[in-house]
DNA sequence: CGTATTTATCATATTCGCATGATAAAATCA
DNA sequence: TGATTTTATCATGCGAATATGATAAATACG
């Protein structure tokens, strides 16, 4: 469904989103934890942080942050730079030009699926999926909040 | 979403029942009038053919048609062979292992999506999508079917 | 039979997404 | 300043999907 750049981009701001707070997540760790080619992922990060939703700082200590509350972040924002997902390509015979005027034959039909995917990406936020990874309001692993009264 | 190769399948299948019942048509017809790659068609049309969707005859008058009515054709049977829809492969995360059983931060949420598209191909048939193209009951261009009272 | 028609294949390009390795540039810190 | 850390970028490679051109094999027809 998405592409692997796409993929890697979301599982990346979800990694970032669970350590959100912490200090900024250098490439070579998330890279590491997911798996995930390193300068690929760098170049990833990097298209995402021009358009703002992360930043990225360099040297000692820096890294890549959200620069937005993960409830204010929907799937659609991380991945719509690399895929388009709204606006055209969507006709599913590839029509370049297929709409409610001039319909294809599976316009009507598909039409229903297309819409629900995108709301699917445009009304999920990153904060919703991380919810779901945490069913019983689990804290997230090797977490030091506990005691980090200090 | 689809293949480039899936799409073709589907728009050529499309093609095939629109002319069901008039002889085989062979693929440079088809290829011409849908504009797709003729020798890419064709191998194409034979996987459908070893599928037994179609029939393939060679020789003059040879051709290309459907074994089946169009109506027991489900959209599923002729994308199939090309892009795997059913089955694996629909994590929104790209995890190998995801199910309900060991879920991805995503996998509640998205299932019912991936749900939804695969419906939408098992249930549309071929004859669903010709008849929303002929919406008031339009008979096929050039048809002679208009005196088949008998 | 020979010729034309048509599918079946093969060999090869082309393109693009994905990935890797090396280097530059910026920031921090001693 | 110089060394280290980290992002930014460049050059290149690789493989799969897509496409093209040529040839083989089957069928029909005179």
């Amino acid at each position: 469904m998405l592409s692997q750049t796409a993929e890697y981009a979301l599982r990346a701001v979800l990694y970032l989103a669970e350590h959100q707070g912490e200090h900024p997540i250098p490439v070579d760790a998330i890279a590491e934890d997911l798996s995930i080619p390193r300068n690929y992922l760098s170049k990833i990060l990097h298209t995402l942080a021009k358009r703002d939703l992360l930043s990225s700082s360099r040297g000692r200590g820096g890294g890549f942050e959200l620069t937005v509350p993960a409830s204010a972040l929907p799937l659609l924002a991380v991945v719509e730079p690399f895929d388009e997902l709204e606006g055209r390509q969507q006709c599913l015979l590839g029509r370049t030009r297929c709409s409610d005027a001039s319909p294809c034959a599976a316009h009507h039909r598909w039409k229903e699926m297309v819409d629900r995917v995108t709301a699917f990406f445009r009304e999920t936020t990153v904060k919703d999926l991380i919810q779901d990874a945490r069913p019983n309001g689990q804290a997230p692993r090797r977490t030091n909040l506990a005691v980090r009264s200090s």
